[in-house]
DNA sequence: AAATATATTAACCATATGGTTAAACCAACC
DNA sequence: GGTTGGTTTAACCATATGGTTAATATATTT
């Protein structure tokens, strides 16, 4: 086998990164094609059209995280070590994938329908009453008096801003304050700072 | 005049709805046009390009948010005042501007190089040494023992991520907790649970 | 009112782009 | 060695799209 059924994989790593560079628009069949060195009408014969590639390419990359976080988000039942694991595990796994979270950045944005689908089905299959069942969790901390937020929402939502949102803003964080980020030190003290601030405002 | 120079200022918000909504490469110039009730040559009359037209349309998105968190951000004196003041000024300019985010977003991650242009040329003339006096005051802060963050960079990039990334993305906030986003309730909810956060988590 | 400058339009153009096709290649099996 | 089924390619095609042009309408100036 070798080169034979490594076209498919190539062209959906070649995908990943032209999508996630240019948007779904901006993106040229042809480019992906030299990038994954074939011919272009082999994208056509194993993924029938642009629209198709760029789902089957979305949904190759949301499958690699939910794994990843599935584990914390159910099984801890802690709120400290919630706080604790969580953004060590998201801050790693988005400045190690950046590609990915750029692709997902530009669906947020762009394709709102097609990614509520995507996340929709993978969550559906793989994740089941997954978020539902979070937030509960959550609302019980509060209720224990665990917790000093009182809306589980908001509670979800101010993590993943804080783990998140750097790596989406890195261009304009680095024009504006003049500091590169993105390498190791960065991370190390963003995953930090998030941790500290959670906890310290968000833990009673 | 009536009719006349509304030309220009339609196209201009023609243009905001519609790169905010498909990007760069994702909007089309008789769309611009038709949404601007004016003939596609117009656009080239007025703005001799697409590429021009979506520098016009950023910059004076860009223009419309700075006076807004200036004033706050390099004369307030105190970090209480500070986490107090800027949350809820940026996220109801979030809220109410919703086109021009998604715009920045999708050059946030597509076309980096222009927006750190368009920032630089804008920040340079308007805002000056603005953000190195940020960094600068709020290491001040931390040195006086004022608050916990001993990073300025951190403790910016917390803020502007609680404040923003919900606005960003909210459709996939929207679907993985069924919750919708963007109503009053949600705004007035979000601003508190920032400020209670921040206050809680980097005052000391 | 004539002349001049500005605004507006319909019809075009060149090229880029997603997608197709028909033929060739190649491995495995008989 | 030939047949079969999947794989790969070069050459095409139809259409969409950014951009142009030349003529026309509308103000503005003299």
């Amino acid at each position: 086998m070798g080169k034979k059924k490594d076209a498919k994989e190539r062209i959906l790593n070649a995908g990943l990164k032209e999508f996630s560079s240019w948007g779904f628009s901006g993106t040229r069949m042809d480019k992906i094609a030299s990038r994954a060195e074939i011919n272009k009408a082999m994208l056509f014969y194993y993924f029938s059209s642009k629209e198709n590639l760029y789902q089957e390419v979305l949904r190759h990359a949301v499958r690699k995280i939910l794994p990843k976080i599935r584990n914390i988000i159910l099984l801890e039942r802690n709120p400290k070590g919630f706080l604790e694991k969580l953004p060590e595990i998201y801050i790693n796994f988005f400045s190690e994938n950046q590609d990915f979270i750029k692709m997902i950045a530009f669906d947020l944005i762009q394709r709102t329908d097609m990614i509520k689908t995507t996340f929709k089905e993978t969550i559906g299959t793989e994740f089941h009453q997954g978020p539902q069942m979070v937030l509960k969790k959550i609302k019980k901390w509060y209720d224990k008096g665990a917790i000093s937020e009182s809306d589980p929402l908001h509670f979800m939502i101010n993590i993943i801003s804080l783990c998140l949102f750097a790596f989406i803003a890195r261009p304009i964080i680095e024009t504006i304050f003049n500091q590169k980020i993105g390498d190791q030190q960065f991370i190390q003290k963003r995953i930090k700072s998030v941790i500290n601030l959670l906890k310290q405002g968000m833990l009673k």
